[in-house]
DNA sequence: AGCATAGCCTAACATCCGTTAGCATGACAC
DNA sequence: GTGTCATGCTAACGGATGTTAGGCTATGCT
């Protein structure tokens, strides 16, 4: 009944990242975070938290005020992270939008190679919040695609780009990057570095980018 | 506290491809199906399911010996049909690699817009398995993704492509069509048929095809 | 007619769920 | 020393969970 499988490859390695949390917060998140990125939101108890945590499963509601509210920081910590990575690499990128998609991809699939397992919870307990949780948490993850969207299409007026279609493009390149966050392993057959390096190459090649930007 | 966000762009349309089912098992699966798309499996209870089919809950146990064991069959279902999608796509291909990169990825990304709700559920609650159940599973997912790695080392070794790595590749070009399950609908601003040839093309450009094969 | 069988039902079990209420403890300000 | 407050605890609530047991009814074969 237990599920036995895992569904990421990676374990525990700074599962968050720094954040401007109170130690017993901090503890309460990771905890909730490890648990259910193996078990899922809804397999997880909040007595299964509390007791990974050392606590009893009440006391856990003098940190936070409900089961949702635990989820909610969790989604709204890994949306803003990854934006925070996307956003970075953007500001100390050259102009030209072949450095730039490779900057943005290499950005998104570093969030998930850094922090798998809230990359993980984060796409796929995304449902689980209610409409008002949810709000915030979107419009953060829709800037991200929005310089996605933006850079393909600077180059693509630019004919830089050989573009098939935007929006499916920046669909691809999200989807593949948001994958990486499943099987990737510190440790395992690739560096972090590489696999990110990988993807903005493939991004490249997706958008039919004419020459290589500066690499 | 109910989720009232989707998590698939798609509403049920033919959910479960044509099987051997009594029509009973096919109303419960079906109905099981697209409860656990929406709530996740943990989120579904065995109540749920029944009461949606117009039975009661126990009722259910005279069709299926467990809950886990719907959803196991359900991703059996999900898995060889999947890998029905890809075999037959390779029978009735020319033998240029660049034509089967086109025909694998094509029928990958059919089967992820023509049963999105399969394929979410498939990808999203395979963890929820018992090794036991699972095994059989993950053997059917490996001999698709074994027939996409051969292909593109038939393509590698013919000089036919510029692989950066034939790993990452074929995680890249699994991923993306992966994602297309989640955000496609039928009547969207896109056909199945734009998607699927589009993200062949993809493929085909990540993989660094020299001249496009026979379209 | 008699009987098996398939399909459905209700009742119930033990356990778990998220959450609330109320109390104990220990550190620290006055 | 006394009050305050954060932080923990136990007990308990109403309801949901997966599952089992046992019985009813209708169909269809012999």
């Amino acid at each position: 009944m237990t599920p036995t499988s895992r569904r990421l490859a990676a374990t525990a390695h700074a599962p968050l990242p720094e954040a401007a949390l109170s130690p017993a917060r901090r503890v309460i998140l990771e905890t909730a975070l490890r648990l259910c990125a193996e078990r899922g939101y809804s397999g997880t108890s909040i007595r299964d938290i509390a007791t990974a945590c050392g606590l009893q499963g009440p006391t856990l509601y003098s940190h936070y005020p409900s089961k949702e509210a635990v989820l909610a920081e969790l989604l709204r910590i890994g949306h803003d992270e990854h934006l925070r990575y996307v956003s970075a690499a953007m500001l100390d990128c050259e102009p030209d939008p072949r450095a730039q998609i490779r900057a943005w991809t290499n950005a998104h699939v570093r969030f998930h190679t850094d922090f798998p397992m809230l990359a993980v919870v984060t796409n796929t307990e995304l449902h689980m919040l209610s409409a008002e949780a949810l709000a915030p948490i979107l419009s953060v993850r829709k800037q991200a695609e929005q310089i996605l969207r933006d850079i393909i299409e600077r180059g693509r007026t630019r004919k830089l780009f050989q573009v098939i279609d935007s929006w499916l493009s920046a669909a691809a390149i999200g989807g593949m990057g948001l994958r990486v966050a499943f099987w990737f392993a510190p440790g395992g057959s690739f560096t972090a570095a590489t696999v990110a390096d990988t993807y903005a190459e493939f991004a490249l090649r997706l958008l039919g980018a004419q020459a290589r930007a500066s690499s």
